[in-house]
DNA sequence: AAGGTATCTGAATCGCAGATCATATAGGAA
DNA sequence: TTCCTATATGATCTGCGATTCAGATACCTT
């Protein structure tokens, strides 16, 4: 702790040209709170790690370009991975709340969720609006 | 290729209640087609692998709360890791186009793009528009 | 110049994610 | 029921990614 506030210390001197221990505990006050805002609620991080695999993402990519439903025998030749590889990913993207499963007998249609598509169009065109 | 399609044709005799070997090879274009639309720039892929990783997702969270730039240090104390990753992280991030970085003396600060807002602005309320 | 500071970079380690294989489930047809 | 099909799940293994350590770099002060 003692030696952890020398860099903040040096920093808010830099910067204000002077700097006391007042200084030091706004700054680290400010900072902690800072990191409840930004921490609060970390669920969306696993959306962006399921589509930072290439398989998933491809997966994810096909059904969002893709203006219907699709099984898993139509995704399968898209990705150069086992039919067991493509099933473990669809769960995956299912469980963050990026794709669908809809049963029907035993087919199984798939297709992206409103999230999914707003995100890989916030992507695209890289602009907020 | 001759046992890759037969799944293929059997869904399509599901769908239509027929299928020819024209039905096939039309869907399996289509298919083809999909995947070069959907794959032609995966560019944005590395984007979401970086922000998939705890440390770099807080760094970039951290940088998006704060109205103002941060430097090093005082980013440091946010996540639990050595200064080093802390280091190796922020290169990631700006590689990935999510962050800046501004030299000033020995000090760097860093802010984010306005991709990295869009994208968590897009993941906070998971629409479009 | 020399010494100190903040940050970066490369090498090495280590744990986990992503693949496959084998098996389970569930629906349809006979 | 039994057999086949499409998909899901569990176990296992292996390569890669995330971290740390050690050293390099760049900038400032004296």
């Amino acid at each position: 702790m003692a030696e952890s506030t020398t860099r903040i210390r040096r920093l808010i001197t830099d910067e204000l040209g002077d700097c006391c221990d007042e200084d030091v505990e706004q700054r680290l006050a400010e900072l902690q709170s800072l990191a409840e805002t930004a921490f609060g609620d970390e669920s969306i991080r696993p959306v962006f790690a399921v589509l930072g695999n290439e398989t998933r993402y491809r997966i994810a990519r096909a059904l969002a370009v893709a203006d219907e439903e699709l099984c898993v025998c139509e995704l399968e030749p898209l990705v150069d991975v086992s039919e067991s590889a493509v099933s473990h990913a669809l769960s995956d993207l299912v469980d963050a709340g990026l794709i669908t499963r809809r049963k029907e007998g035993n087919w199984r249609y798939y297709t992206t969720t409103d999230l999914a598509d707003s995100l890989f169009e916030t992507a695209a065109h890289g602009e907020t609006r």
